[in-house]
DNA sequence: AGCATCGCTGATGTATACATCAATAGACCC
DNA sequence: GGGTCTATTGATGTATACATCAGCGATGCT
């Protein structure tokens, strides 16, 4: 399929950010975009607005665009809107599971104990996304899985600092099991606590993962 | 402060969408729109993007535009959503409201209870907006109360079913007096429990929902 | 010197012309 | 007569020119 120059440079952009190659705060320069695609004016502007819908990007008018910076306390809000989410995820997955996702859902563990074992957190951290697909899916609700996926997204540019705290991918992997397990039994609200204490910003790991944003962003202000 | 005309004719559009009177499926001729508005094609594309966004719109490519028809399972999965958002608010709000909202939530009652005495349903169906609105604020976490604002927007074409089943002014407001107490309370497994069945997607009246669905489903293929 | 106003500049919004693509229908070939 | 190829057409995407507006700085007045 053909997609126009505006979905291309909204993809491209929404992946730079997403993976860190725009940081939060960056400016965005409509005419540098258009020299470095070798489009108008039109179709960056197509794109740019995208961005803000899905709240990856910010504009002030007359100031100029720049890659969303959500503060920290917007930041705590928002996991914990994905952490309710996770626990849906998984409560109904537990109930509606069928066994070819059930399958598909060990595989997806499977690659993250790979991952995990050759210490590639990178790798493992895709393979951690995969896993937590596979539950989205085994929902069997596409609208509450695309809610799920578009969050998530919107938090990568943050997520990515979870896994780096010491010793989180090894805790991760056994969280991991153990919302396996739960799914497996069918025991859905178990699934559903799990899931919810799995992201990280409850419990005593918040602090964690404040003073980790706190450096990110400090580092942030520094650009 | 001046509104652009792209974003003065999205607003019209998804009012219009919104309250009915352009009702899902009908399309939408750009053409039309820009003689209406007095405008050129490219504010009026601008609109119908964001709408597309918000999920009010939809374009089949090389077809023409059209106003969004859910199918009754996506309709099913939305509402399932928007029954854990409610609840995830009621049961933030019971742990987290001031004495202030709480005012606020009682008198959002009492102008629900004043509208379901005079019988009037349409205004009772603004005042209840009024009351979960007050619940969403009072979760304290606005993330979670923007999401839930849009998803209740985009299922307000369907949403205005809900109250012309029988009795159900009276039940909602039974309903409203027991979350507003478990709130009081600061009960919030109850709020969260009570909010979540409030949602008419659950139990015994689902079927009643599905069949006014089906029934308006109908009448819309006729259009 | 401080303040206000004027005008410049760049950003934003809009109109319009153009390019491109896909669906449809018609004609031509088999 | 049917199928397929093609030409037309309308919808969509893009480029560009133009209009408008707000911010900001310079200049002049008090």
């Amino acid at each position: 399929m053909k997609r126009s120059n505006a979905q291309r440079l909204r993809d491209a952009l929404e992946d730079d950010i997403i993976n860190g190659r725009r940081a939060p705060g960056e400016r965005l320069e409509p005419e540098a975009l258009c020299r470095d695609f070798e489009v108008s004016r039109t179709p960056v502007r197509e794109a740019i607005q995208q961005l803000v819908a899905s709240g990856l990007v910010t504009v002030s008018p007359k100031k100029g665009t720049f890659v969303a910076r959500v503060g920290l306390d917007q930041l705590v809000e928002m996991f914990e809107v994905m952490a309710e989410l996770e626990g849906m995820c998984g409560r109904l997955a537990a109930r509606r599971i069928t066994e070819e996702e059930l399958d598909a859902l060990r595989e997806a563990l499977m690659r993250c104990e790979a991952a995990a074992k050759a210490g590639d957190t990178d790798e493992y951290y895709y393979e951690n996304e995969g896993f937590h697909h596979a539950i989205y899916a085994a929902s069997h609700n596409g609208f509450l899985a695309e809610e799920a996926r578009q969050l998530k997204q919107r938090l990568k540019p943050y997520r990515r600092l979870q896994l780096q705290v010491r010793k989180r991918m090894g805790r991760s992997l056994d969280e991991h099991r153990e919302i396996l397990a739960a799914i497996e039994h069918g025991d859905a609200e178990r699934a559903e606590r799990l899931l919810r204490a799995h992201v990280v910003i409850q419990g005593e790991r918040f602090s964690d993962f404040v003073s980790s944003v706190r450096r990110f962003g400090a580092r942030l202000d520094a650009v």
